[in-house]
DNA sequence: CTGAAAGCGCTAACAA
DNA sequence: TTGTTAGCGCTTTCAG
């Protein structure tokens, strides 16, 4: 700054208000010094703006503390995300629900008084909340959904995995496991829910490409209810003994393992889950889950902070939408995941 | 430092001195303004030590140039990283080789006169390599190995997907995809490659595994060559009509398509490939490539780069090992992939 | 062995 | 509209 100053007859200051943009100057002596930085190839020394500016950046957080086996991940990856950026003056100000949608706007409000620069959440009523991050958004507090989205709303960007493709991506591998004239199930939550709802879409979608001859016989709703979703599941293995693959598209997916157990049919009918738990280790390794989608909580968690802290300190465009790969989980690849690893290990 | 350094009665730069171990100080007081700091919660500004020091970590780098559809994007994710953490004083100094394994060891002395604090390299020799990567490591310079490794040196780390893994990957994905009696191929580079040679391992080991009926039948090694490739995979296809999956431990997977259309095979043979390249891109749109395992380029590099950051400037420790879980690409993921994506969409 | 002080590059408040 | 200057927290050099 100070040769440019120096080049451009000005103090270090006019300097300083040129690269800002902001300040009262001159337009042509603002253009004259942009001139000379670029020609110089002028690039600004954060560490120094960091140590000057002296106040952090300020990122409100407000993520459901349940479910345990996603959103723990989530957390970490944000807050492991903040802390390696400590240096930059990212700070946290968590403030959790219990379950998802649980006084998500209360504490949403709370947020919006604790003078943040960013705001990243789940919706869970996206219609209920789009008013708040609207009035965020025109704060000038950067709103960032996460794992899902808020289409409707001003929010800057949504980090997640699209549904559609996660369905899609188990639709596929279905496909290409299953023999001739195969006949499959799909067990989800609830059809209202729209992530359950886009997922059953996505894979009813690709089946049939990659298969013509496959036919999806049922949708089971269990509504996250163990007991219901056992049930149902004997009844629909006992209805359909040629039945041949099952997607469960929702998180619960232990009653549907023991139903394949306790009808004989673990290994035989193609089990493909979603996301990954410790329970579900013995059904992996015996065979009975064949594969899992899965959704990555921690990098989601990760991005979104990387997302914000790019744009507070160098000033880069956050993506209106930052859509994570969906992971397949088998048995070969099973060891490396956080999930089941010990807790010291490495971690990113 | 200036609060501790009121309670402890010592001025600032006695506090520095306890603070940074090294410098002449009566160990009392050391002791002294170490309680303190602790009991304070002192943590260092790292802005401000940035700052100060001026110099930054430089960091050594040596990857080939070919082939591009691997190593752009490991040198992305490197380069990337180093310029998120520009302001940490992060700098790479790079000197590539043209392919694998060549020159690579003038490059590294080279290396290793440049001041350096940390090399990342990509052995393609670990024999002829491993005595200069000790020197490093004795003259304090980290030594981390990405992609393949050097496991007989004093390497710090190694960062890639191992190959036995990879191989194990793939083993279990055809043997989800085949039917009863299946009869399958490997298609290789040369298996005298340690690579090459822990993939085939691998997937030979997990398919009895998962289908016991199943049958590895042959193993081809096309030595890289696009026409012994393809000439080899005819031969194959014509000796044995009851083939129903190949899979291809090698980038070089167009001879094989080819292969596989010209004798109208395509898309009944289940074609497990490695890697991602655009050429890939119509044999996946038309169903001739099934499934491709990918080894994260951008990611591998980015995870180098960043274990090396956190150690400088965290003083965090470097794991010895770290493996990345490989993807698996279908045609229903593809899209969200880099290779495919235009220039300008976002980046990690 | 310890203290004092300069300075890293930038921002922001105040003065002109 | 521009110039001046005091720090931000730390390292490092030079003097005690």
């Amino acid at each position: 700054m100070e040769e440019i100053a120096k080049l451009a007859n000005v103090s270090i200051g006019t300097v300083g208000r040129a690269l800002h943009g902001n300040g009262r100057i001159k337009e042509a002596t603002r253009q004259r010094i942009l001139q000379i930085a670029k020609e110089l190839g002028y690039k600004p020394n954060l560490a120094a703006r960091v140590l000057s500016v002296g106040k952090g950046i300020r990122i409100g957080i407000c993520i459901p503390r349940e479910l345990h086996f996603f959103y723990d991940y989530v957390r970490r990856g944000l807050f492991r995300e903040a802390r390696r950026n400590e240096h930059l003056g990212v700070e946290i100000v968590y403030r959790p629900v219990d379950r998802l949608g649980e006084e998500e706007v209360e504490k949403v409000k709370e947020l919006l008084k604790s003078d943040i620069r960013s705001l990243i959440l789940t919706p869970a009523d996206p219609k209920m909340l789009a008013p708040w991050i609207n009035k965020a958004e025109q704060q000038g507090i950067r709103v960032v959904c996460l794992a899902s989205d808020a289409p409707q709303s001003n929010r800057t960007s949504v980090v997640c995995v699209e549904p559609v493709l996660a369905g899609r991506f188990a639709g596929e591998i279905m496909g290409l496991m299953l023999s001739e004239k195969a006949q499959v199930a799909i067990v989800t939550g609830m059809l209202q829910t729209d992530n359950h709802h886009k997922k059953v879409q996505g894979f009813s979608e690709v089946l049939p490409q990659v298969r013509a001859d496959a036919r999806l016989v049922d949708v089971v709703e269990g509504h996250e209810d163990e007991d219901e979703t056992f049930s149902k599941c004997v009844q629909l293995l006992r209805r359909n003994r040629k039945l041949s693959g099952i997607y469960v598209s929702t998180v619960n997916c232990l009653p549907v393992c023991r139903a394949l157990r306790s009808e004989g049919l673990a290994g035989k009918v193609k089990l493909i889950t979603s996301d990954l738990f410790r329970e579900m280790l013995p059904y992996f390794r015996n065979g009975t889950i064949a594969a899992s989608i899965y959704q990555r909580p921690y990098e989601q968690g990760q991005a979104a902070l990387r997302l914000l802290v790019d744009h507070f300190v160098s000033g880069r465009a956050v993506p209106p939408t930052y859509y994570l790969n969906p992971n397949i989980i088998l048995r070969s690849n099973l060891a490396l995941y956080r999930e089941l690893r010990n807790a010291n290990a490495p971690e990113f």
